[in-house]
DNA sequence: CGTGCCGTTGAGCGTTGTCAACCAGTGTGG
DNA sequence: CCACACTGGTTGACAACGCTCAACGGCACG
């Protein structure tokens, strides 16, 4: 991904739709398909999207004459299932609170890692219908919680934009552990810096 | 793994245990620490296990001399970020019956495909508390949604010993597609036949 | 000036959590 | 062999959380 809000989603036969992971620029989206054979999700925008296509054969290449490379996308691969993991933890055992509060303060650094974030604050381009079917709850509760934290001073959310007022207390609120995004290796790894290039 | 059950999991400051994956004979449980540094989750056996030990050594010689192998392991890697995305729909869309009975549905399968489940049923070591960390529900709901399955001849649990009376009711009633667990590939992979080893 | 999407609000209900008690099975020590 | 403790499963009562339904408001677009 270049540009823009993908995510990644299932449909289910009543209609619901559960997000399982958002895709931000410099995020792989189907570096693996080949090897699976089968798509088993669906991949959709959440706001105008650029997106680069690399062949196949491309990517075999560059992983087999360049083990850094291949290394690198598997540290993507494996951060990925970091962060499935963590989404899990949220919405098994968080409150709706928490969970949002989590998600916030995670997107903050992944987008800071592409160098999309201003300050505390980021582009947030979601309905509340999407947001809701990302944190598996109803519209109308995503609504009632962001009001109580905006209420509780934590954040602004106006107009597609974000500004978290205090990241220290979103993430002790949220109960935040930054290590399943394993940034550290970030310097080391091509992959944050893909949007310098 | 080689015998047993175990599985991933992440405690919160509140002392809620959530329950990632389940780990069952032919699963790996440690196969990449090495690309990301630091581990992010804990694991745990839920059952008396054996494990086995493989060096590191071991396997980067496996993987850089058999590509087979390597893409094996690949494919592992990423049916267990399947799996893991069709939890994370499963506590985030799932009514808790419906869940519950697409778990059974899931662990069916992947027993069936390492020979460990007779006819359709199958060893079921788990507490209904740590049932519960795994599913995002309470002890109390645990037991009740279970009775329900009970009660509508869904299944039979008693004394560790799983079986499901009627594996196509279930899988109707679970709205269970196991596309995303990509078992068609199962014969053309070493991954399941690890156990006839 | 309509139309449609998105956000907001209120009321009522269903699901699930909590708390607390009790029961059954098992293992241990006297 | 029995008393006891411990663990895991079961039950009831009640409260809290989150969902549904339905209506309304603001804003952008044609």
């Amino acid at each position: 991904m270049i540009e823009g809000f993908a995510c990644r989603y299932k449909l289910l036969p009543n209609g619901e739709r559960q997000i399982m992971a958002w895709l931000v620029p410099g995020d792989f989206c189907d570096l693996h398909v080949a090897i699976l054979g089968e798509m088993d999700h669906a991949i959709g925008t959440l706001a105008p999207s650029k997106i680069a296509y690399l062949p196949r054969v491309t990517i075999e290449e560059l992983t087999s004459m360049h083990p850094s490379i291949n290394r690198a996308l598997w540290w993507a691969t494996l951060v990925d299932e970091g962060v499935l993991r963590e989404w899990l933890v949220n919405v098994g055992s968080r409150s709706v609170d928490k969970r949002m509060a989590h998600l916030f303060c995670e997107l903050l650094l992944r987008l800071q890692a592409v160098g999309l974030a201003t300050g505390n604050g980021f582009d947030f381009p979601l309905t509340q219908d999407e947001f809701g079917d990302t944190l598996g709850v109803s519209t109308v509760h995503v609504n009632r919680v962001l009001q109580q934290l905006r209420a509780d001073g934590l954040i602004t959310l106006k107009g597609k934009r974000l500004t978290i007022h205090d990241v220290a207390a979103l993430q002790e609120f949220a109960e935040f552990n930054p290590n399943y995004l394993h940034l550290k290796n970030e310097a080391r790894t091509p992959y944050p810096t893909l949007k310098a290039s």
